[in-house]
DNA sequence: CGTGTGCTTGATTGGAATCAACCTCCGTGG
DNA sequence: CCACGGAGGTTGATTCCAATCAAGCACACG
C-alpha cells in the first residue's frame, strides 16, 4: 500500500509523446489534429466523464499513474477526459500510438496488459453500480483507493489523497451526493475512516472496511 | 437494422482458432492449457458474467457477432464467459493471439477497433446502471438490441431475438426481475413493443422507445 | 468581514425491492 | 388422453432504502 508502480511506461511512448502538465479540472482534448488521442498517466490522475444530459453525468473510470486511456473508448461527442489533480500526462495521436504498437512488441504488450486491468476493474465497478447498496459502493471505492494510491502512515494505516470531490465521487458511484456524504459520516462515526484534512482520508480499520464490500476479494486479486 | 456485420473477422484469426459450437448456457473456459483465452463471436452471442456472491451477479457485457472478448478482461476467479444462444465461437490462447497481433497489422487494428467499440458501449451501460431509472434502462437495452441484432419485418419494424432470460436481463440492467417484468408490461401496454412469441420481441414504435432513453443519441452514433 | 462553494445533516417522499400468489408453457409419465 | 410438476414469467401488496428538498455549517476567497 505504498503508492505501487503500475507498470513502467515504455520509453518509446515517452519519447513520442507531448507532455501535458494538468491543473485539476482541466479537460483534455478528444481529438488532436483530427485524430483520436491516447493519454498515458505519468503522475496525477484522469477520469473519463460521460454527460448524457445536463443533470445526468456518469464518471466511468479513474486512471491512475501507469495506466492509459484512448478517447475512442467512449462516444466522443458526450465523453470527456478530465484531469482530477495536478500531474504529468503523456499525449499521443492514435495513429502514432497505433504504429508504435504494430512495430514494437513491448508497447503492444503494455497496451494489452494495462487495458486488461482497466477492464477488470471496470467489471467490478459495474457490479457495484448495478448491485451494491450505498455503503457497499462507498466501501468498495475506499478500499480500491487505498490499494491503488494509499500510503501507510506511521501507525501503518493507509492514507489516501481524495482525488474526487463529493459530487464527483457521487457521479462515479451512481449515488446522490447527499446520500454519499451521509454514508461517509456513518463510516467515520463507526471509526473505520478519519479525515486527516480537507482532502485526505485515513483508513483506520482496513479489514473492517474491506468486510463491507463484496468486491474485496476481487480487488485484492487484481491489485494486491 | 438488418443484422449488420460488425467487422469481418480477419482470416488469420479464423485459421489459428479452434471452433466451438455453443449450446445456450454453456460456459467457456477461462484458461486453455493454463493460458488466458480470446473468444471471437462468429454467430450467436456471449455474455460476461461476474458472480461476487451467490445472490449477487452482474452481467457486464454482451458480445455480438464480429466482436471479441479476452478472459483477462475480468477477475478470472469470479467471472465467466457464457454462451447465451447456440452459435459458432472462435477460441485462441492469448499467447497465440498476442503473437498474431504483434506480427500482423490488420489483426492489431481489428483488436483495437473492436475493443474501442465495446468500451464505448460499456461506458453507456455504466451510465445506465448508475444514473438511469428502470424504464430508461429497459428502453436503452431494447434500443441497443434493435440496432445490433434487430431484423425488420414486413411492416418495417425491428424484430429482436431476446438472447437473455428475464433473470439475465435483470442482472445485466441491475434490476430486480419482478420490476423488470412490470416495466416490460408497461411498454407493451403503451404499444411500444409486442411479444411475437416466447423469445422474440417486436419494437412497434422505435422512435417513441428511443425517446425514453437518454442514451439514444449516443447509441445511434456508435451503432447507427 | 461578507460571500460563495463544498460539505453535512434533517425531514419527507417516491420508486424499486421484496414477498407471495398465480399463470402459462413445457415435457414427463401414468 | 389427462394428471402432474417444474421453470419462467407476470402481477399485486407491502416495505424500505435512497433521492429530494431544505437548512445550516466550515472554510477559502477577495
Amino acid at each position: 500500500m505504498n503508492a505501487p508502480d503500475w507498470g513502467r511506461i515504455p520509453r518509446p511512448i515517452v519519447e513520442q509523446a507531448s507532455i501535458i502538465r494538468t491543473r485539476p479540472g482541466q479537460t483534455l482534448a478528444n481529438k488532436v489534429d483530427g485524430d483520436e488521442a491516447v493519454y498515458v498517466v505519468r503522475s496525477g490522475a484522469l477520469m473519463q466523464s460521460l454527460t448524457l444530459t445536463h443533470a445526468l453525468r456518469q464518471i466511468t473510470a479513474i486512471f491512475h499513474p501507469g495506466t492509459m486511456v484512448r478517447t475512442a473508448s467512449a462516444p466522443s461527442s458526450l465523453a470527456r477526459i478530465v484531469a482530477v489533480r495536478a500531474g504529468e500526462i503523456l499525449r499521443l495521436r492514435w495513429p502514432v500510438f497505433s504504429e508504435l504498437m504494430e512495430s514494437n512488441t513491448e508497447i503492444c504488450r503494455y497496451f494489452c496488459r494495462v487495458t486488461a486491468l482497466e477492464d477488470a476493474l471496470k467489471a467490478i465497478h459495474m457490479a457495484a453500480l448495478g448491485r451494491f447498496d450505498t455503503q457497499q459502493r462507498v466501501a468498495t471505492y475506499l478500499v480500491e483507493l487505498a490499494m491503488r494510491s494509499g500510503v501507510r502512515n506511521t501507525a501503518g494505516n493507509p492514507v489516501c489523497e481524495m482525488p474526487l470531490s463529493r459530487a464527483e465521487m457521487a457521479d462515479y458511484l451512481g449515488l446522490n451526493a447527499d446520500t454519499l456524504s451521509r454514508t461517509m459520516s456513518g463510516l467515520r462515526a463507526k471509526g473505520l475512516i478519519r479525515h486527516e484534512d480537507r482532502n485526505r482520508t485515513v483508513v483506520c480499520q482496513f479489514d473492517a472496511l474491506a468486510a463491507l464490500t463484496p468486491a474485496a476479494e476481487a480487488l485484492t486479486t487484481l491489485l494486491g
